[in-house]
DNA sequence: GAAAGTTATTTCAATATTGAAATATACAAA
DNA sequence: TTTGTATATTTCAATATTGAAATAACTTTC
């Protein structure tokens, strides 16, 4: 192989690589976008945090309710963030924690009729905003691009399990 | 029109929305799991946080620095927190605040040569990071992915100048 | 060239989030 | 049983982030 070729695979490989970085670049601004628009909507209209609403959210798609770690997983936050989260909304009286009868250290949180009704409210414009926000975009693209991340996603999930089993 | 081809439109006009939803969610998803990895791996290698490291990076960019307002835009974080984050950065004369003749409200931030210098150890064990969360996607898809997420940054930036400029 | 308005940055208080330690319960093995 | 280990949640201190008010400098208009 010729010292021009090796140049040119090198090349090639540091394009490779800032060809990843720039997609992740703009994975995150694209979500950073939509997340701050969806974020300043909920509190301008319906004066709720994002965090809330997305643990009612949660919680509307499990009518029997969540355990706090189940939460914490799905949402990818700290257990602590969940308990202050929980907190608040249990005052609020939108949400119960409810203990199981088989296991003291752990309950469900479900949504009370009042949260689920107070969800319901907001559901229907945030999937607008939604809705709008990814608009721009065909179905068929759409499509294209929730199959991608979704390779994606299963993919970071296994590397991290690689990592995790295999601490070379 | 038959009621009954009423109702397909309708459930069809509802599964797009939580088309839009599912993909928002996965969207939000994959960014956090990059996100949460590398922000883990600069702390344990590097022991600094991704914020600082995100700065560094938009002033590696651009050699001639960067003034506080664009590096809050570009790292669309608020103003006071890109405050927060230079100043701790030129304690560790990282960074420098080097004053505009022109404009005395204003000046440009810039790396320091030891700044530099510690941004490129970090950059190439930060870019095969990337690299490799990214790996489970081939270059074809990657590329796709990119495009994909090209016009969605686009489309709502319209979006949202449309939306400032028409306040119905 | 002063007043009024605009732009750039900082300060500050409030909120959000994490990660580690503490607590309590469950399970398993001897 | 007892003892140790694992699991579920909370508490707490530290850090991160926002958004609004304050400050300062620039620009435009009369």
């Amino acid at each position: 192989m010729s010292h021009t070729e090796t140049e040119d695979l090198e090349l090639r490989a540091r394009d490779d690589h800032h060809a990843s970085l720039r997609l992740w670049l703009r994975l995150l601004s694209c979500t950073t976008l939509v997340e701050d628009n969806i974020r300043q909507k909920l509190r301008t209209q319906f004066d709720i945090s994002l965090s809330r609403f997305d643990l009612m959210a949660q919680l509307e798609r499990h009518p029997d309710g969540l355990t706090m770690g189940e939460l914490s997983r799905r949402m990818m936050v700290s257990g602590g963030n969940t308990t202050v989260i929980v907190d608040q909304l249990e005052k609020e009286q939108l949400v119960e924690r409810r203990i199981a009868a088989t296991d003291r250290r752990s309950y469900r949180v479900l949504l009370t009729p009042s949260g689920h009704q107070a969800f319901k409210r907001m559901a229907s414009d945030h999937e607008q905003w939604v809705v709008q926000l990814f608009g721009g975009l065909s179905e068929r693209q759409q499509q294209q691009l929730s199959n991608l991340l979704g390779h994606l996603k299963t993919s970071i999930h296994q590397h991290q399990s690689n990592a995790t089993s295999e601490p070379t």
